[in-house]
DNA sequence: GCCGTTTTCGGCCCGACTGTTTTCAGTCG
């Protein structure tokens, strides 16, 4: 069979595209979702598509049927789908920039494109100021401000925002509700309690008997710049920085379904109503409901076990698989902060972190932890002050007095060192020898094909002195693409090798990510949660890498940072 | 377009809020 170069990412985004113009067209709305739907299951299908299109077992994918086996195929042996580049061709480019506007979708569109004939962001623009909209059918004055109001949005903010840079203010905000007498319960909700990496907005459920006075309170906080929309139950704001809240006041009895719903993912949700309308029930956020009357649920875990599944922690919501685990009771036990024994990869004031190796150990002691991995830049990173041979010697005497003073406590001497673009680490095997852990990482040279990339990092792994490999796409979210590179691959030869991946906890990084955390625990290869710290404060970054991995299906006995100071030593560290 | 313990056709999660309407459509999550 015929090979192109397309990748799989290329079609998930061709997938959604599609859905979308789908949408646009006013086309059966379940026929949009099931292209959305099928690049959700592309997205978490770690097998070669090469290959399941060779052997043709793409249908066995879910939500892959006839149309869609027979599509992706299409894009798979000639990289390009005729039913695509039609659809593109019978709709303005402009409709999906459109699309993003808040309170703009698919049909007003339509109108807007039938009666003015408007068909870019920047002529709705103009054609709002010039007043043009109010006349238009099911439009009106406050119809049109909202529009224009959504474009001025849409150019001052970007729409998604990092967990790291955001849940402080969130949980800020909590404990604001916290002091508001009417407050019964309150707990955070949506894309942020299930620890996504990044998130749109600030989701907070609340409970009280006194909704309206609740509903003051909150819109009376000082934080809170504008009211986007107040019904009874729902509040949705701006606060000062521009980020969104959305707030949903229930009643005590009414809370456990909230939290669930409001949890999300909708993905997830539609597949929890699909269970509950399977037998009989009816699921919505307010309950649980039979024939012949309600199902009462004091938790979200009464709710579970009503539809015969067991608890599932919010990291895990996403919709795959986590209802298949749950119902035959394979949930894993998640990794927890509290399981961690020692931190690896910190970087210290010899190289471009901001502390000495001295204040490191005591915040980490302070943290409870019985171990510490320096890992300072290896010599390449000259732009990070990498460490020469001589910088080595002296830093490895300061680990040697130390770990004399210390009795239960150890430190580890290690090394973040580059993979260069050939694939060698950039000191000889005789000064690699000095080091208890090697952690491989590429910091150069990211325009690479998949290809060379992956190659380079497979010889990297093949060092006999690496221990584990350093944040393994390189991506900054929001920021920086990821570098082109075969995780399938790399994953498979790690687990091979017995080399340890990362998981970088730096909320900018979070790398290894989630979606393929699961699939190195499958395989059997180790992971290690490291805050990758450049001072004292970045050590507290290992609460993001926890929930990365939690998200990813990471239980303690997978995570090498969860053995104690001897095991470890015993088993990873080079002797 | 997918799917099957209401199965090969006829469903597909379900409700809140807004704005424009006189009872609802569109959008959103």
């Amino acid at each position: 069979m015929k090979r192109s170069s397309i990748s799989k990412k290329d079609i998930i985004q061709i997938l959604e595209e599609i859905g979308t113009i789908l949408e646009l067209k006013g086309d059966n709305p379940f026929k949009s979702r099931a292209y959305y739907t099928a690049a959700r299951s592309l997205e978490s299908f770690t097998g070669d598509l090469h290959q399941a299109v060779t052997e043709g077992t793409l249908s066995r994918i879910k939500g892959i049927g006839k149309a869609l086996n027979q599509k992706i195929t299409e894009l798979v042996t000639t990289g390009k789908l005729g039913y695509y580049e039609q659809l593109r061709k019978s709709m303005p480019a402009g409709f999906k920039d459109m699309l993003r506007i808040p309170g703009l979708g698919a049909k007003k569109i339509h109108i807007i494109y039938d009666k003015l004939g408007i068909e870019t962001v920047g002529e709705l623009e103009y054609a709002c100021l010039e007043n043009r909209l109010v006349e238009l059918p099911g439009f009106g004055e406050k119809t049109q401000d909202g529009i224009l109001l959504g474009i001025q949005r849409l150019k001052k903010y970007s729409e998604r925002h990092l967990y790291g840079s955001i849940i402080d203010t969130a949980e800020q905000l909590l404990a604001l509700l916290g002091k508001c007498p009417f407050l019964k319960t309150s707990s955070l909700a949506g894309s942020l309690r299930r620890c996504n990496e990044t998130v749109k907005d600030i989701d907070i459920l609340t409970a009280t008997n006194h909704p309206d006075l609740l509903a003051d309170y909150f819109v009376s906080l000082p934080d809170v710049a504008t009211i986007i929309e107040r019904g009874e139950t729902k509040i949705r704001v701006k606060l000062a920085s521009g980020l969104p809240v959305e707030l949903r006041i229930v009643s005590e009895k009414e809370f456990p379904f909230a939290l669930h719903y409001l949890t999300g993912s909708k993905e997830h949700n539609m597949a929890m109503r699909s269970r509950a309308r399977s037998r009989g029930l009816k699921l919505n956020e307010y309950g649980l409901f039979s024939a012949s009357g309600t199902i009462a649920c004091r938790s979200e875990h009464d709710l579970f076990h009503a539809l015969d599944l067991s608890y599932i922690p919010p990291e895990l919501r996403e919709n795959m698989g986590e209802m298949e685990a749950a119902e035959k009771g394979e949930i894993p036990r998640l990794i927890r902060h509290s399981d961690l024994r020692g931190l690896f990869h910190v970087h210290t004031n010899q190289s471009d972190g901001m502390d000495a190796i001295e204040s490191l150990v005591a915040a980490t002691k302070e943290m409870g932890m019985e171990y510490l991995g320096i890992a300072d830049h290896s010599k390449s990173a000259f732009y990070a002050g990498g460490l020469d041979v001589a910088a080595i010697k002296a830093q490895h005497d300061m680990i040697d007095r130390i770990n004399s003073l210390e009795k239960h406590f150890t430190v580890f001497k290690g090394i973040e060192a580059e993979i260069l673009p050939d694939g060698s680490i950039d000191y000889d095997d005789q000064t690699l020898e000095l080091f208890d852990f090697v952690i491989a990482a590429v910091h150069s040279q990211f325009k690479m094909s998949e290809e060379d990339m992956t190659a380079r990092i497979l010889k990297a792994l093949d060092n006999p002195y690496v221990t584990m490999l350093a944040h393994p796409t390189g991506r900054l979210l929001l920021a920086r693409e990821p570098y082109p590179v075969d995780l399938v691959k790399i994953i498979d030869h790690a687990a091979a090798r017995g080399t340890i991946i990362e998981v970088n906890a730096n909320p900018h990084r979070l790398d290894l990510d989630w979606r393929f955390c699961k699939y190195a625990v499958q395989q059997g290869v180790k992971l290690a949660v490291n805050p990758d710290a450049h001072g004292i404060q970045g050590l507290h970054d290992i609460r993001f890498g926890i929930n990365t991995a939690r998200k990813g299906w990471v239980s303690p006995a997978d995570c090498i940072n969860c053995l104690g100071r001897e095991s470890i030593q015993i088993s990873y560290m080079n002797q």
